[in-house]
DNA sequence: ATCATCCATCACCTCAGCTGATAGAGAAGA
DNA sequence: TCTTCTCTATCAGCTGAGGTGATGGATGAT
């Protein structure tokens, strides 16, 4: 049982199968031959095993003892993790990276971002949450999250700093099959009072005020796959960020959706922000992330900090 | 350093986490609450971290105590499998099961019973490997695998064991838009002669004996998916597996090319074989599976063992 | 045959981790 | 408020696992 198995015992087994000799993993070790050979003695007699075939001159590696040494490797790097984890720590790096992302964000701009991030902590663990509109900003509140990628309306919250990244332009749009695309001309306001948008809402407050709601008949959505499946299948029409119609307008599945007079015609366009808590510095992995975003996109407002 | 940390510090570490008190993980692992106190000690010491809040009447973990249980979590459980594994061996179970297979043989009758093999034998690595015509036989003999399901020409070889497992019956196709494909009648050995041959070969022996050939024109393919894909584009016809073609021949992307007179006619199935050496005994897990296999598929054949 | 190097075994020594006792503190209940 | 139970930290003393260096037998190269 792991009440004997020792990291020590494996670090010298996998040290003899990488120089092929006791007395030369004693000398990479720094200890005495027979300290090396009693610690394999050990090991073979607890676990009940021949690691080594000792009858040449060299001891030669068992079939068994070849698929402990590459056992014994996954294990010497796991614990490796667990003391780079510590050695983080104490360097600021916070133990854990947890981003909260709003189901609206498209992660497409963030890979590099965050794959440069796994490259220069590649010890940090870190997760992803969704949870709604809202959902994102909700998490930074609760302590949830450190990170939070979400679209804040209608300015940016007092205790919150917010880095903005890229505009996020909202599209109406519809299915060829719906009434309103067939029209022949741009819909009224009247027109649109007559069917159903289909409104992505926050679950916390699905009654609640929600981006840019023309009529009264509104079926509301926490989940963007199940609102896209009812956009296509000709249920109602929406308004979508493009980057995530871009491919349904391609290829006509969807169309835009010409409104005259629509009251959100003038701010058809959100913000993607990175925020964190105000009162709550973030670490040096979320810091690092923090400013390789803002090289990477360089937005134009400087909305950052104030 | 590794040569610091022990499994013992991580296994105490993870007890106090499960248990929320140091005199509970003594109690537990039958040792006095100093001992435990003082192994935690020495851990934050060499480590560097604070693991505990211990201003309450209980400690509770910090933010970085809770991400290193986590990571304690994977060590110690990869040092299970270490021990798991070395436990195997001493029951007969193999360290490794190397399984060869060709790359005519599908896969999808083999799944349940590799599950199940899955499910008897969690810890065993498996292997899997693809070669070409003929490989798994090969690597059978090098002793890179124990066992091989393939497809054995002409009987099976004295040196091996052989249980048959399932008929694969092969079937000339060709594409519709291939000029066999309009004749309109059954094509001649003329005919034939007239076209590519699309032939599965055996990377050791390029120029050697393939099954069914008829004409002179033959482009050898090592890569089942390469030959397919020039089936497909029409640049020949070839003898396939049924399993492999059935979706194609159902969506009309190819045709069965009825053959007057072919030489492979009465011969037209070959016996999928789950075969290893006379002359080395398969371990625990590899008799296991062929026991099971043996049973899922019970073929009226008495060919095995003879 | 000689030499260098290998691993196994031995006797002895050291110190990490164990024990039980003690002190101070928190939490719950009367 | 007091009592009781339970908690962790620290201490002094003890034990045995793992270290050392020496020795013996064996292998492999010259």
């Amino acid at each position: 049982m792991i009440g004997s198995l020792t990291l020590d015992q494996l670090r010298v087994l996998v040290t003899i199968a990488d120089l092929g000799s006791f007395s030369a993993a004693g000398r990479q070790l720094q200890r005495a031959q027979s300290a090396i050979s009693q610690t394999v003695a050990t090991l073979e007699g607890i676990q009940g095993v021949r690691l080594f075939d000792r009858s040449g001159h060299r001891p030669r590696l068992t079939e068994v003892g070849r698929a402990l040494v590459g056992q014994a490797r996954l294990v010497l790097a796991s614990a490796g993790r667990f003391e780079a984890l510590a050695a983080g720590t104490r360097e600021g790096i916070e133990p854990e990276l947890a981003v909260a992302i709003d189901p609206l964000v498209p992660t497409a701009p963030l890979i590099e971002s965050l794959r440069a991030l796994r490259n220069v902590f590649p010890n940090l663990p870190v997760s992803f949450s969704t949870e709604g509109l809202r959902g994102a900003e909700r998490r930074l509140r609760r302590g949830e999250a450190a990170l939070a990628f979400c679209l804040l309306l209608p300015v940016v919250p007092e205790d919150l700093v917010a880095l903005p990244l890229v505009g996020a332009r909202l599209l109406p749009v519809v299915s060829p099959t719906h009434p309103l695309a067939q029209l022949g001309r741009a819909a009224t306001l009247a027109d649109i009072e007559e069917h159903v948008q289909l409104v992505l809402s926050d679950p916390a407050a699905p009654e609640g005020a929600s981006y840019g709601i023309i009529g009264s008949k509104a079926w509301r959505f926490v989940d963007l796959g199940r609102r896209l499946d009812f956009l296509l299948a000709g249920l109602g029409w929406c308004r979508m960020p493009e980057n995530l119609v871009a491919p349904f307008l391609d290829d006509g599945r969807l169309l835009r959706l010409r409104i005259d007079d629509d009251p959100a015609a003038s701010a058809n366009s959100l913000t993607l922000y990175a925020a964190h808590m105000r009162d709550r510095p973030l670490g040096r992995a979320g810091r690092w992330l923090l400013d390789d975003l803002k090289t990477r996109f360089e937005m134009p407002l400087s909305a950052y900090g104030s």
